[in-house]
DNA sequence: AAAGGACTCAACCGCACTATG
DNA sequence: TCATAGTGCGGTTGAGTCCTT
């Protein structure tokens, strides 16, 4: 069967753009607006294909591009970005304004990538083998932080975030030891559960791993105050508290609902994962502020 | 000054997902 | 339900530029 091609080929401009090119793409953008790339060229007398003509526009012609060096600060939360994300550029590049996926993308394969790949081939501490093999790859930098190195994997329609307090048994031993693996880091937040099960909290971590491919492990993984720099960097919504600790905002239908009003009944909390060991917290919020919050 | 290797980044490619009829 | 158009995304390429010898 196979699809049609985008567009035509023959007779096409490839390569480079020139001055003309981007000045008949911006003025027909302007006054058309951006949509209906396939038809675009014909209409705005283009001899280019309509997605490159996207590409064009996206990267380099639309207002707002920010052009010219990233910053220290700008590639501290790419580096961040891309721990909890992976590769997954588009939505790194949603968090950096003015800054385009491709433009991240290339900083990354041309400077983080290749001083990854120049750590990790010296004396810094390597992973341990994962006898259960696992999407992600850990490269580990200078600081002592890990990156998560993830091939792109998009996730399926159906593969939602389905957060329930239903336990699930099925589970093999394998899967049960290695995210017991990660609730360890939280032991002592463990041991000041009040009230409901710790084993129900494990379980339903053990779940969501799993279904999620760990990338929603990594947020629970960090503590409030280190998700700090996400806050001020709009990664999530929320508020800090006068110790500095985040508190995300979390969205459910039209209410809003933040975690402040949790801990004012709870006590603060210390990590994300304080919240899945409270049995009477409602992780339907949870789901909602995970959907959204990337 | 010249050669050629290294590097950068805009652009291309193919696949996947969503919308629509 | 299926086919197709439209769009978005990540991986890869290659021309131009920079750097080293």
């Amino acid at each position: 069967m196979g699809r049609s091609p985008c567009c035509s080929k023959e007779g096409l401009n490839k390569g480079a753009w020139t001055a003309m090119e981007d000045k008949i793409l911006t003025d027909y953008i302007n006054i058309h607006g951006e949509g209906k790339w396939r038809h675009l060229p014909k209409r705005a007398g283009l001899k280019r294909c309509g997605k490159s003509c996207r590409l064009r526009w996206l990267n380099y012609l639309r207002p707002g591009i920010k052009r010219g060096n990233i910053t220290n600060d700008e590639e501290e939360l790419i580096i961040r970005l891309h721990n909890l994300l992976g590769n997954r550029w588009s939505l790194i590049a949603g968090r950096l304004p003015g800054r385009t996926d491709n433009e991240i993308k290339n900083y990354w394969n041309t400077n983080i990538g290749r001083r990854l790949q120049n750590c990790s081939s010296s004396n810094l501490p390597q992973p341990d083998p994962d006898p259960n093999p696992n999407p992600k790859t850990r490269e580990w930098n200078n600081s002592g932080s890990c990156l998560v190195q993830t091939k792109a994997t998009r996730w399926p329609n159906n593969n939602k975030v389905i957060l329930t307090k239903e336990i699930t048994k099925q589970n093999d031993e394998a899967n049960n030891d290695h995210n017991n693996h990660h609730i360890n880091h939280n032991s002592d937040d463990a041991n000041n559960v009040t009230g409901g099960s710790i084993d129900e909290a494990l379980d339903f971590m053990a779940d969501f791993q799993m279904m999620e491919g760990n990338i929603y492990s990594e947020l629970f993984k960090m503590d409030f105050a280190e998700s700090s720099s996400c806050l001020e960097n709009n990664i999530l919504e929320g508020t800090l508290n006068n110790n500095n600790l985040l508190y995300p905002k979390l969205s459910f239908n039209d209410n809003t609902t933040n975690v402040n009003d949790y801990s004012h009944s709870h006590g603060p909390s210390s990590s994300w994962a304080d919240l899945l060991y409270d049995t009477g917290f409602d992780f339907q919020p949870m789901a909602t502020f995970m959907e959204s919050g990337f």
